[in-house]
DNA sequence: ATGGATTATCAAGAATTCTTGATTGCAAAT
DNA sequence: ATTTGCAATCAAGAATTCTTGATAATCCAT
């Protein structure tokens, strides 16, 4: 939390280290540099309006050196302030005073996202791929995966629902073109029925257009 | 865009069509259930009042369906409000009336972070881990990765900047543990040195801590 | 300096995975 | 009914990848 005044600050450490988060402070940019070095932050709270400087710029600074979710807390409300904020990479905007409890939401809304908690993951319910893991969890139960299997079925729960030419598939978990692609992702894509059942536990249907195209869809709810 | 007042949605529509973005329309939940059939949305904007229910409460029903981000448009600005859509899966809130620069932000904001542009991939700049491609890019320079070598990279940008046990790198990237791990993963940290280069291109450096324990890190800005 | 512990490197066999060819099945069009 | 085009399946060789063992190098403490 990048905050130059103590009380706001300390009010925030108290509420959030009570809900199990840890906080790690800083009263000036500088300050602000120096942890960051030290630390590495699942997410940042960033004061506009600081001493050593303006929090959009530090923003910028930030990017290059964490993705971490970046909320901006400031007085300002004007609505190119907003904009701004959000141009120069920042991932939320919330004016002071703010309620904590909206706050902690728009903080948990921005972890779930972006934090340990889905990187590295494709979430489509109720399946879940897990690429550092190498597999996949359909409806509670584990998959393992190969690469070739782990990347088409990550490429058909990004365009769940669409439509998904051989080219297109081969281009995005293969690069490039072949001549033989089309045989190639069919093969993959029997492995992959095999593995997760031929209708994907009775949530999914990976079906196949007949020109083409697959399309991976829900047909539960 | 879910929404039943008709003015505000063609406001919208024309905006958004001028950006370059698709819009479909909904003026009930229940077209909205429609639509969403036909459509696979990369975001949704979602009223919190429409004439047949509460957005809330679709929006709990659109987390089972979608994976998109929802964005609430409310004229409550009430807080608790706020929290309650937010902790229903929603993923921003705007209150009415709202500039439409602000909105268009917002959204940038939440496709960047969870649209098609990021999913399936770990970014830390200039690092770029696509787990669809099975490769990495490295300052601009393209890096073809084995499996275990992507889940051990992804692991490392996951937590770049901390100590990483063997027994947790082992537990993230193999699942579970084996007496031979501390081995297994200094081979494929030595791989991947090779392949990224033992100082990751001058902007990244895998060291060991000598008590058992990895760490990535940055060390140029 | 020396010994011990830890990490790095190299190599090879084992295991897995990928691709391709051959064949079968299916459905629409003739 | 036959043909034709596309999709699905099976199988096997080729290629890659993973693990493990052996060995060398490094670092720290004595």
């Amino acid at each position: 939390m990048v905050e130059d005044e103590a009380d706001v600050l300390a009010i925030n450490r108290e509420y959030f280290e009570g809900k199990g988060y840890a906080i790690v402070g800083a009263s000036t940019l500088a300050q602000a540099r120096f942890q960051l070095e030290e630390y590495s932050p699942d997410l940042i709270l960033l004061d506009v309006m600081m001493p050593d400087g303006s929090g959009f710029e530090f923003c910028s600074e930030l990017r290059q050196k964490t993705n971490a979710p970046i909320i901006f807390l400031t007085c300002r409300d004007e609505n190119e302030s907003v904009v701004k904020g959000l141009l120069q990479g920042g991932d939320d905007y919330v004016t002071k005073p703010y309620d904590l409890n909206v706050l902690s939401a728009r903080i948990g809304a921005q972890l779930r996202r972006t934090g340990v908690m889905t990187a590295g993951k494709i979430e489509l319910f109720p399946l879940s791929i897990d690429f550092l893991l190498g597999e996949a969890v359909l409806d509670g139960e584990r998959v393992s995966l190969t690469q070739k299997e782990l990347q088409l079925l990550g490429c058909f729960a990004l365009f769940a629902g669409r439509r998904l030419s051989y080219h297109e598939i081969y281009r995005r978990a293969w690069g490039g073109s072949s001549p033989s692609a089309a045989h190639t992702v069919a093969v993959h894509v029997a492995n992959l029925r095999k593995k997760l059942g031929t209708n994907g536990a009775g949530w999914f249907e990976l079906s196949n257009s007949g020109k083409g195209e697959y399309i991976f869809s829900k047909v539960r709810y």
